[in-house]
DNA sequence: AGTTATTAGTGCGCTTCCCGGACGAACCGA
DNA sequence: TCGGTTCGTCCGGGAAGCGCACTAATAACT
């Protein structure tokens, strides 16, 4: 309604996410960015700093241009204010993360549970840890203003609650709702891939990137698709599910109740597998992934096979989307040879023009991206 | 730069979308639609008939809320103004549409012509037929804002140009560039299957949906795909190459050089070549369809077969994107048993949930689609 | 040490934009 | 003919942004 008004809201909104995403910043700078003139920017300051969503920082910067000239006024968002937390429900493991509103993370912690056998426990151990998290970063529980969180299947968009199937124990669960019980703050939920797409493009090799498929390879396999600079999420929230294309007719049975799923071949468990046998240790994913580096000849043939059939299916994928960039996240993305494999099928099965303007790389967040994506997640929701 | 004037800007330009797409308003009609207030929307509005891009119309409408009240002046987009053209050349064909700036068409001309053959002489007919059907029309050359333009093969983003090898006679030219020189007005080009998505998201089937994937079957297969309302082009701008995911490695060569490629199975010349030896007349597309439409088994057979293949890729493409809706278009599109083999695919090899979020569609623009999209395309840069 | 150059932040006056209220215009129904 | 209703416009006021001028703070140079 109240054109201006919104106008002026809309600036203060570009000064707040400038401010989340570039950290401290000085008023010149701000109007430099925003293109507006720097007597708009510091009244737009001031009203922030007045409304305590920012403060001037202690330390002051350097001035734009090299040497000379007045050292700036640090403004950043105010911490004191509050923060968020970030919660990794994996199949077996929690996760959780405290920030402060600009995503700089204040604690973390880890835990090994058992989350597909007592999907109600795994949430009481989530709300206990952050909890604590939120005493080690010296935060009280009234600051907390939102949390994100990542589960590990895939989410309907209107019931946010988990789809059939896929996690077991969970069924009938929302995630968001049983956790948001249990803390009593706003609760935002997505996948682990999703999270993973927004972690690397918010905070990872993909900043900046417009078109961008995160591909999570870990104990389940899909993607999370970033479209010019946005997650895409589909008509009802269940886009990126890349482990279930089918790659043969009669392949093994998959937990989602097709045969043939690519997450069948390729996923960590079925990896783990087939290297198995030939080994006189307990094999793990770390264990692997210390293996690929040392140049063991087996590690790298299965890893780089694993590469090129995921890579088929990228190819396909990339042919009609024509990304920029394919970052390869989740446990086994780091992994050299599983992405030299993925690089190689996309660059046989793509087009060729498709695959020249692509570039393939890991992800740099490595085990924190979900946590780091949920993080970001609850600062883009709180912030909107 | 200057904030405040932009902010008028775009309340100008939602004054002439929403008059480009819901035609003739009055201005307390635009007041309510845009939200503004009768005052700035008469400010606007007396603004923009200074400028010539609205006029008021002779015949008045009627009041807001049935019976009294003054009746209101109707405005509408300065049709007298101009119009825009939309070219659209295939490999047999080039078809051309005169419309005014609402995208309501005043002149349309097809021609047969092997534009495979040679690129340059199939520009110069398009651009005879465009000034043809400025004369049907009635509108002066001058009045000619843009030219929208399909072309049959995938265009580089920034280069304008055609990508490598797909259409023969046409390497190294710049279509655009080449319309450009014979009509001497701003001419924007995009393929042929983002243009009939755009078509259809604009006027046919799918107006109005946010998530669209639309399937180009004909002499090739292509997809475009709208997400979000907008059509996604990714990161070079040849996104949408469905054509080309491999589905043999060992498959016939296709011209793009990889073997195997969905479009060398399931494109119209390949259908007719499997139908042709069971008939004893010459088969056409026009024929295959009218078959099928009379519940020929032959050609229902090869029909649903064709679409169960495509189906197969498409569903692939759903469990990433999850889209809402997916039109099948071109000169196939409306066959009954290309349509109901896609869907048996898709609701075979699709997650369940993807496919129970998905309907299957034919366009509804049929031969037209390239041609309504290209005026689309012509509108939406102009008001841009 | 003093001077010059450069950048940062802010107060002031002006322009631009939008809105609410008031008013005449045009039409309907009683 | 007279209220009732909607439409379009004029006017005054409030709000937003901007250019300009001025001060502040520092580096580099003489």
């Amino acid at each position: 309604m109240a054109s201006l008004e919104r106008l002026r809201e809309n600036n203060r909104r570009a000064i707040t996410t400038l401010l989340a995403s570039e950290g401290p910043m000085s008023r010149a700078d701000l109007a430099r960015a925003t293109g507006l003139s720097r007597t708009t920017v510091s009244s737009l300051v001031s009203e922030l700093i007045a409304h305590d969503h920012v403060v001037e920082t202690a330390d002051r910067g350097r001035p734009h241009k090299g040497g000379s000239g007045r050292p700036p006024l640090l403004v950043t968002l105010s911490t004191p204010g509050g923060g968020v937390a970030g919660v990794d429900i994996g199949h077996r493991h929690v996760r959780v993360a405290v920030a402060d509103r600009s995503g700089a993370v204040l604690a973390e912690d880890t835990a090994a549970v058992d989350v597909d056998e007592d999907g109600g426990a795994a949430l009481d151990r989530a709300a206990r840890m952050v909890r604590q998290s939120l005493r080690v970063a010296g935060l009280a529980r009234a600051n907390l203003h939102a949390v994100g969180m990542c589960v590990p299947a895939p989410l309907d968009r209107r019931s946010a609650s988990i789809r059939t199937g896929i996690l077991p124990g969970w069924r009938q669960l929302s995630p968001a709702e049983e956790l948001h019980r249990r803390l009593d703050v706003p609760v935002f939920a997505d996948n682990d891939a999703n999270l993973g797409a927004l972690a690397e493009l918010t905070r990872g090799v993909a900043r900046g990137v417009a078109d961008v498929v995160y591909v999570k390879v870990a104990s389940g396999l899909g993607a999370g698709i970033v479209l010019g600079g946005r997650l895409h999420r589909g008509a009802t929230g269940i886009a990126g599910e890349l482990g279930h294309v089918q790659i043969g007719e009669d392949g093994q049975v998959c937990r989602c109740g097709n045969r043939g799923c690519l997450e069948t071949l390729v996923a960590a468990p079925r990896l783990v597998e087939l290297l198995q046998p030939a080994y006189d240790e307990e094999l793990s994913v770390e264990r692997i992934l210390e293996l690929d580096g040392d140049d063991d000849a087996g590690v790298r043939r299965v890893l780089s096979d694993a590469g090129r059939v995921i890579g088929r299916a990228l190819a396909d994928l990339c042919n009609s989307l024509n990304p920029e960039l394919v970052v390869v996240g989740g446990s086994l993305g780091r992994s050299a040879s599983l992405g030299d494999g993925i690089r190689s099928s996309v660059g046989r099965y793509a087009q060729p023009d498709t695959a020249a303007a692509l570039r393939v790389v890991s992800g740099e967040l490595g085990d924190r991206a979900e946590v780091v994506g949920a993080v970001s997640l609850a600062i883009a929701r709180i912030s909107a």
